[in-house]
DNA sequence: TCCTTCATTCAACGGATGTAGAACGGTTCA
DNA sequence: TGAACCGTTCTACATCCGTTGAATGAAGGA
C-alpha cells in the first residue's frame, strides 16, 4: 500500500523523523514518566539531535500532550449488565496489549499535573456511564470501577506486581466480573 | 507530660530539628513526589540549610527512605469473610486518614524504584494472605484485591478524582464489600 | 575561664536539563 | 545553474540540583 500522492521526499522525511519522535517520546514516557524523561534521550532514541525535539514539538509539554493524546473509548451500555461487560473488555484490551500512550499518562499521573489532568477526563468519561448506573450513588459506583481498573491495570504493566503481570488477562477478567457487577447493578433504592 | 530524663538541651534540639526535617520531607514527597522534592525544598520547609539535611540523613535517597518508613498492617484472618473484613477494614482506615509515608511511597512509586519497592513490598504482604483464600488462583486473587485497595487509595488522596476524594469512606467500604467478598471467596474447587 | 564539641550555616563545584539561535548542507524549483 | 528553502545539527546559556567541605558560634565540661 503506497501512498495515494507521493509526497516530495523532503516532506515525506519530515514526517517519518516527527513520527518517530513522537514514538520514541512514547515509549520513554511510559517506562520512565514525565520527569525522568530527557529530551535528550528522546532525540537519541529517535537518533536525532535534541534542538529538532524542540523545533518540531516547540515544548517537552507539548510533546507530551501529542505524545499521550488517546481516545477514550466510550461506554454507551443501557443496563448495568451491559456497562460491567464494556467496562470488562475496555479492561481486557488494556490488559492484553500494552496501551503506549495511556500508559504513558498512567506512568506521570502522580507527578505531572497535565498527567493527572488526562486521566481524570478519561475517568470522567467513564464516570458518565452512571446514567445507566442505578441508584443515587451511580456517580460514585462508577468512579469506584475506574479507580479499580486503573489499579490493575496499573499493577500489572507499571507497577508490575508479580502476580497481575504473569497472569492471564481473560483470567482476570474472569475474577473482577462479579466484583464489577456488584458495582454497576444498585443495592439501594433509587 | 515531660520528659523521663531531661536531655541536655543541644541533644534535644538536634532531635526535634530531624523530626522537623523529617516531618517536612514526608509532606513534601507526599505533595510532589521523589523527583520533585528538592532537599532545598525540604530544608526550607524544616526552617534550617540543606546541608543540615544532608549532614544528618547522608542522602536524598536515604531521606526518602525514612520519610516512608511504615509498617504494613497484618492480615491474620482465617476465613474468607474475616480476611474480607481486615483488608476492608485497612481500607477504611486509608480513607479517613491522611497516611502521610505510605502516600509518600505511593506518589513516587511510578517514577522511583525504591518507592516502587516500597509498594510491592506491601502488596507481597497483602498477598500472604492468600493461604486463608481458597482456590487454585488464590494468590492471583488476593493480588487483584491488592490492586483494588490500591487504586482506590490513590483516586481519593493522590489524583483526587472527585466523587472518590469527597465520598463518605464508609460509604466507599460499604459499596466495596461485595467485590472484595467476591474476590476472597473462591467460586472454583480447590 | 578555656578548650572542646557539635549543631548549623555558607559558599562552591560538577553535572544535567530545557531551551534558543546560529550554522550547515542537501533538496527543490525558477 | 543558481538561489531560496528547510530539515537537521552544533554550540551555548541560564538554571537548578545533589552533594561537599570549610567556617561559625553557642553550649558543655574540666
Amino acid at each position: 500500500m503506497s501512498e495515494p500522492t507521493p509526497r516530495p521526499s523532503r516532506t515525506q522525511q519530515r514526517i517519518e523523523t516527527q513520527e518517530r519522535i513522537l514514538s520514541a517520546a512514547g515509549r520513554l514516557f511510559a517506562a520512565l514518566g514525565y520527569d525522568r524523561t530527557t529530551i535528550r534521550a528522546v532525540a537519541a532514541a529517535a537518533q536525532v539531535d535534541a534542538g529538532l525535539v524542540m523545533h518540531y514539538f516547540g515544548s517537552k509539554e507539548q510533546l507530551f500532550a501529542q505524545a499521550t493524546k488517546t481516545e477514550t473509548p466510550l461506554v454507551t451500555g443501557e443496563t448495568p449488565e451491559e456497562v460491567a461487560e464494556q467496562l470488562l473488555g475496555i479492561l481486557r484490551q488494556s490488559l492484553i496489549e500494552e496501551p503506549i500512550a495511556s500508559l504513558a499518562a498512567l506512568r506521570s499521573m502522580l507527578t505531572h499535573p497535565d498527567a493527572a489532568a488526562e486521566v481524570g477526563n478519561a475517568h470522567a468519561e467513564r464516570v458518565k456511564v452512571s446514567k445507566a448506573i442505578p441508584g443515587v450513588d451511580g456517580n460514585l459506583r462508577a468512579a469506584v470501577v475506574s479507580a479499580i481498573l486503573i489499579g490493575v491495570v496499573l499493577g500489572r504493566h507499571l507497577v508490575k506486581l508479580d502476580e497481575l503481570a504473569d497472569a492471564d488477562p481473560d483470567e482476570i477478567v474472569e475474577l473482577l466480573r462479579p466484583a464489577v457487577l456488584s458495582l454497576t447493578k444498585a443495592d439501594r433504592p433509587e
